[in-house]
DNA sequence: ATTTGTTTACGAAGATATTCGTATATTCAT
DNA sequence: ATGAATATACGAATATCTTCGTAAACAAAT
């Protein structure tokens, strides 16, 4: 079974989980000093905000050695899935359909994108012909 | 020019916005009655969410009768795109494309709306063969 | 006119998220 | 061993969101 069913990171916290899933396991000095860049914030922020997301499930962590190591406790697909599901209930009235069409239409998608978007639709409508 | 650049509606003030989307300009009664059916809260907490929408620009009222009338001054397309936009960013790392493909794989979609987002995409790659 | 019901206005409590100061512990260089 | 640098832990201030109680204004019915 999958991480967690109810997850819901906040702002901040998304943004400490983008860092976690591109860097892999981290200390807290490092992802703060990537949310340096683009953000204002003090270390200990940084700190208590991956202690309280420890706390809630979202981090794993290591303390083994004295400094720690980070972790996301939950994939980045599962993530995506559900803050996306999310969205299309909220905010599409639940047509995924109408969701894709504004995605698409909002952004200039590369070619190699869009064939590999045809390609997909082509899968889905053959199994749904079974 | 458009209602507002930043909005960020939360979690109460977007169920509200879907109301006023669905049913047009409507009384603070109106939506809470339809509030109530999915959520549990009274009716003085819809009002003053709709007061506070109304004074952060997310609502317009009309004040020439005793009871207000309530209408979104943020149209429901301008608000998914805003939205959408924000998502594709900060969850799916500014992948318009990753969003989709993840849209479509979760969500059963009908026959008739695959054939739609098909021939959407046709239209943009007839676009930018020119 | 008085009561009854509905509405808005106001203020404040409760919940959650974000921020940081300060204390304590640990490491490392001297 | 002492001091400087760095880490964690803790508590609390601040901000924002959500909730609701209560009062005042108004309308309609009796």
């Amino acid at each position: 079974m999958s991480a967690g069913k109810h997850i819901k990171p906040t702002e901040s916290e998304l943004e400490i989980l983008r860092v976690l899933w591109e860097k892999g396991p981290s200390t807290v000095r490092e992802v703060h000093e990537i949310l340096e860049k683009s953000k204002d914030a003090g270390y200990t922020t940084t700190l208590k905000l991956m202690q309280i997301m420890h706390e809630k499930g979202l981090l794993q962590r290591d303390t083994s050695s004295k400094t720690h190591i980070y972790a996301a406790a939950i994939s980045q697909e599962n993530t995506q899935r559900q803050l996306l599901d999310k969205m299309i209930d909220t905010v599409f009235n639940g047509s995924a359909s109408q969701l894709v069409l504004q995605a698409l239409g909002n952004h200039k998608s590369s070619r190699e994108e869009l064939e590999k978007i045809k390609q997909y639709l082509d899968e889905i409508e053959k199994q749904q012909q079974q």
